[in-house]
DNA sequence: CAAGGACTCAAACATATGTTTTAATTATGC
DNA sequence: GCATAATTAAAACATATGTTTGAGTCCTTG
């Protein structure tokens, strides 16, 4: 039937998904991929005619559940603000929607290890679509979120300060990743662990203190560089 | 004579140091490297055992360049402020020496898209070893100063102020090797100069906004969340 | 200048990879 | 229930890769 007819394609997809974050695109091979499906060497290539679009398919899967998850909980914040939401309430569910969505979760986890690594890969990337789909829309919305709240800032300005925001929760996702990687016994993951004890915490408590670390570090910012009009 | 005898060698390094930036690791083959070096096929093997000890010095090479710079700018820093260094004059020489060493030369700019590739890769990365030699003592060092300036924040407290700085300048370095990266018609590349008209910008005038806005949203953060109390 | 070592070179090796092919098997629709 | 299409399976293909080999060349050195 129709469950088993699509079931090998299901089971690439998700033996894809869990080895493409382990290891780059090249280090994995089409027949490793088949092999951890239970599924034979062509299977890759007839059902997804080549190692890329299985890789494409892979990507895009998640990466809008993501997008949506985030444009959810930003479009809840400012709903939940009225007139004038509150810019820590904005700054907040952004942050937390990405940390939450990169860290909570396995899948999640995976995912996002495997795009952050793809991030940074060479020349045109493999699924440049991909970053237009999801990074202009959620930006849009992170932007002008930010100027419903701050009405005085300008366009330009609300960027810059996004970019900062931005860069935090990259970074603070990154660092768990980098640190959950790296063996028990690794020199370099107890230099982490002794300079950033939180980083020893359950995922939920580092998600919980990061994103409240996140918040109110790039609030008070923004509030002592463009002091808010009070009416 | 000496020089002639290390001349394939050196070669070879600054063909590694070019290829390995614009590709990864897998994506490099030796014998694409040795034609670029105009040596022969068996030269890397020859003169480095191996096509991962030629990546790792290459990455050693540079990674201690950057490392003893953003020291040095450190150093200055702090002993130009005598007892009390000025907070946001430390937050602007490790900014500033991170986007100069990242940015401004085209040698750094390599490097640092190497590094940021590999420091998001797999597993226990091809270069452990240079990650504790390089981060630690400049996270040390950034840590101190910090404490320095601003006496009444505790060592936790610092470094996860600092952790927001680096995050913000990890994420303009980044920011930018996308946009540079990406082909003049690239309509995500246009999406990004629209958003953030400075990346239009010569690389000199972007490290020098960047610099300013990280240290300024950086140093009010700070301000805000941990008053100076005033001697 | 002759011997020895450092280096270069072309070729060969061994293997891992993505893809294609062709036959067998299984499900679907009339 | 059978013909047809969809899917799976095993093998072959073509090729690119890292590494090794052994002969040749060049330079240093005694």
């Amino acid at each position: 039937m129709t469950e088993d007819r699509h079931a090998t394609k299901e089971r690439l997809l998700d033996a894809a998904e869990r080895l493409f974050a382990e290891k780059s695109f090249d280090e994995v091979s089409i027949r490793e991929l088949a092999q951890a499906a239970d599924a034979n060497l062509a299977a890759v290539n007839y059902h997804f005619q080549g190692k890329e679009n299985l890789f494409s398919e892979v990507v895009r899967r998640r990466f809008l559940v993501q997008r949506d998850r985030s444009l959810a909980a930003l479009t809840k914040a400012v709903d939940a603000g009225g007139e004038r939401p509150a810019l820590d309430t904005i700054i907040r569910a952004i942050v937390d929607s990405y940390l939450q969505g990169a860290l909570a979760t396995q899948e999640g986890a995976r995912v996002m290890a495997l795009i952050a690594r793809e991030m940074h890969a060479s020349g045109p990337s493999r699924h440049v679509s991909a970053f237009g789909e999801m990074i202009a829309p959620v930006f849009a919305a992170f932007s002008a979120a930010m100027l419903r709240a701050r009405p005085n800032l300008s366009v330009d300005q609300a960027n810059w300060l996004i970019a900062s925001v931005v860069g935090q929760v990259h970074h603070f996702i990154m660092r768990r990743f980098k640190y959950e990687g790296l063996p028990a016994g690794d020199p370099v993951r107890a230099f982490m662990a002794h300079a950033f004890p939180v980083l020893g915490e359950p995922v939920d408590v580092y998600i919980a203190r990061a994103t409240d670390h996140i918040t109110r570090f790039s609030t008070a910012a923004i509030d002592a560089m463009y002091p808010e009009v009070t009416p």
